[in-house]
DNA sequence: TAAATTAGATACCAATCGGTATCTTTGTGC
DNA sequence: GCACAAAGATACCGATTGGTATCTAATTTA
């Protein structure tokens, strides 16, 4: 019946919803609690402290990130095709959430001010591994004479990633998916032109 | 001595430093007292409510949005030079902020959720208006033979707009302008093309 | 199986939260 | 200059916050 591991996964996974859903600071531990039918004591046993727990949950909700879109790229064959499935998944936030709340890197990375070091950091670090998977898949689309040597791989992945990210907000904002299909209908046309 | 509206001023202009930089829920009253040097029965005499505190201040810091943005705009006499000066009002928000903390649409269209409806609201009345200014660019644009017009305004006015939000939500969790740059950069071609 | 360790529940803590009732002070109209 | 109204200060409220000390129950080890 008692299973540490189990509860600590059932902790993270609730936090997770709710920190990604309420903010990090909005979200309560009498909330967890609440969500999970724990209690303080099973909480404070896992984690030192609320900041703690903030910056674990948002390391889980990131391991969640890339293994959906790894399963996007994976059966991919092309760069071009690996890009688009890319897109595909920022549109599924819209679509077909993995995670409610909208995108938590975006979510941490406009709460996490200078008083949340830590967070900032975790945010940062989704951030360099998400904008290097597109650059890796350019970079390596180049090598594998897919997509156009001569252009700036290092632009078109801020582009790809500043202009999806701005487009989830946009569209969660709104309440729909135009902002979002209308940003990836765009980039796939730029995507087009730098095709082999 | 003694002046209310100046007070009000006073009450908005400071929880508007402190609501962008560290977030409405995570700003409290005594926050704001302390920043005011007022009292609590200062602030609840010209605001019913917290939540209505933090609408004004929001429609607050998006007036000073609008009159930046036109203060780069108006100069501007022609629909490719006004989309430039947009694009340096968003670069300023790195480099020279006009308001600390970001962009005051994205922080609370993230922080605004299903339990913040009024919030979500002012968000997206500001988002529209943002979003519209392009709009209206690229039509007048296209009107006076600038813009080519067979162009998807709309999908112009979303792109940019996007784009430059993601960007400078990168170019702020980074901590330089190496983002906000690369996407302008782009943006400035994109332009190019569509001019006449 | 007895003892020791550990997971989790319970009960509490001071501090702070948003909000209000009341009091004092200041400016204004007569 | 005096009454009145409004602005802001003070003092308080119950509820909630993050956090902890302690206790109980379950699991592991010897």
């Amino acid at each position: 019946m008692r299973n540490p591991e189990a509860t600590k996964e059932t902790i993270l996974k609730r936090s997770g919803i709710l920190f990604n859903t309420k903010g990090y600071k909005a979200t309560s531990i009498s909330n967890i609690t609440d969500a999970t039918g724990l209690t303080k004591g099973a909480i404070y046993r896992h984690f030192a402290n609320k900041n703690e727990l903030e910056l674990e949950t948002l390391l889980h909700l990131s391991t969640i990130l890339f293994e959906k879109l790894r399963s996007f790229i994976k059966d991919q064959n092309t760069a071009g095709n690996k890009l688009r499935a890319v897109f595909q998944f920022f549109a599924s936030y819209i679509s077909n959430p993995p995670i409610k709340g909208g995108c938590p890197l975006m979510n941490a990375a406009v709460e996490a001010d200078d008083a949340h070091p830590t967070l900032r950091k975790g945010a940062l670090k989704i951030l360099n591994i998400l904008r290097g998977s597109l650059l890796t898949i350019l970079d390596n689309g180049i090598k594998h004479k897919q997509i156009k040597a001569d252009i700036d791989t290092e632009m078109y992945a801020t582009l790809f990633f500043a202009s999806l990210e701005g487009a989830i907000m946009m569209s969660k904002l709104v309440g729909n998916d135009i902002d979002i299909k209308r940003t990836i209908a765009f980039l796939e046309k730029q995507l087009r032109e730098i095709e082999l």
